[in-house]
DNA sequence: AGTCTGAATGATCAACGAATTCTTCAGCGC
DNA sequence: GCGCTGAAGAATTCGTTGATCATTCAGACT
């Protein structure tokens, strides 16, 4: 089981050595494969398809990043700090992944296309820490008793969708973005502090 | 002078009744043109380009928008409720326009590709309203006061980006972008009544 | 002179066969 | 039997070619 699972670890490797250099598109099955040492027939024991590369690729990078939100999340700096701290650690992380490797965008495109529900995974799995951290904030005081975190969790990732997407932000510094994202953060987080009103 | 703009607005209509039915790729200048009874050439003499009609048609529809903007923003309701009423009437106009002509949202598509900046445009357009709000918020008291309100409403344009693009909502209900669009209105709004702290 | 046309031009697009690539699977070697 | 290969099949992309279209402009018409 455990060599299934290195030869699965040495094709997501070897795959991710030829996209983020030529693309996703541009990479065949056959070249992956050799670089392995092994038919493109055989990667198909390990993967299902093309595709399901690239989200084993978004999956890791995922879940690294999942890792360092479980370890801001139960952090000790103060709610507000750490809330902000998984958003700017998100987009950082990702604006650097694309100024390194531009190539990446092209994965997140096609995943985007052809596997629209992994975003929504993604985004319940950070709902998990934001609602950690909300209940934290309100049991410490720091955030206003609110009736569903759930709920609020949700509108905090509509409030900063535009700080996902590259293809929405390409065109800015990360300086900028940065700036942008703690002025969002700056309402929302006065808006936790002192208490939503549902609207009637 | 006037017989050009009567000209202008001929051409407008044929290709708008063309577009709306066909879409833009699909509309030529020929069937515009023979529309109007004239040659495509001619159209040339109003229009500089095919591109050129389609920003017509948004720039048509982003006037009538703004035209209800200015009405919202100097009505006599709530700053709170004059803020909601903007954004619900843009998401509502905007999502009925595409439920009756899907082919519009191509329009859409070629104006963010091509006219990258006309979108700014139209942002900055708004936040002359939003601002409007804003200030007389403060001065009734309502919205705690605030450093830059110009600066906030780009934040709050940046936190409702989501309800702005059609691609990134279409498979959403207008109910449920509504109750969304609410929910977050929710937290910007209660961190304007009491006052945001700029982040240090 | 000022308007407009329609042909010319270059760019873009559609069609379609060829080639490449993804995916499957019968069978080979261990 | 198990793991793998490599060829076959299906799907997709590619490249070419012909057609269509956007755009220009010389000249006709008023």
């Amino acid at each position: 089981m455990n060599d299934k699972t290195d030869t699965r670890k040495q094709i997501l490797d070897a795959a991710m050595n030829r996209i983020v250099h030529y693309g996703y598109g541009k990479t065949t099955m056959s070249e992956i494969a050799s670089d392995c040492g092994m038919s493109a027939g055989n990667i198909y024991r390990f993967f299902a398809s093309k595709l399901d590369i690239a989200e084993g690729m978004a999956r890791k990078f995922n879940s690294e990043l999942y890792q360092k939100y479980a370890e801001i999340a139960r952090g000790s700096e103060s709610p507000e700090k750490r809330l902000r701290n998984i958003f700017h650690y998100g987009l950082n992380q990702t604006f650097d992944k694309i100024e390194k490797d531009a190539k990446i965008l092209e994965v997140a495109e096609v995943l985007g296309q052809e596997r629209p529900l992994f975003f929504n995974e993604g985004l319940a799995q950070e709902r998990i820490y934001l609602n950690q951290i909300l209940e934290d904030g309100v049991a410490k005081g720091t955030f206003a008793p609110m009736e569903d975190p759930s709920f609020v969790s949700e509108m905090i990732q509509s409030a900063l969708m535009k700080f996902r997407f590259p293809q929405l932000y390409s065109m800015l510094t990360l300086e900028k973005l940065e700036r942008e994202l703690n002025g969002v953060l700056d309402i929302i987080i006065a808006g936790l502090k002192h208490g939503v009103e549902k609207h009637p």
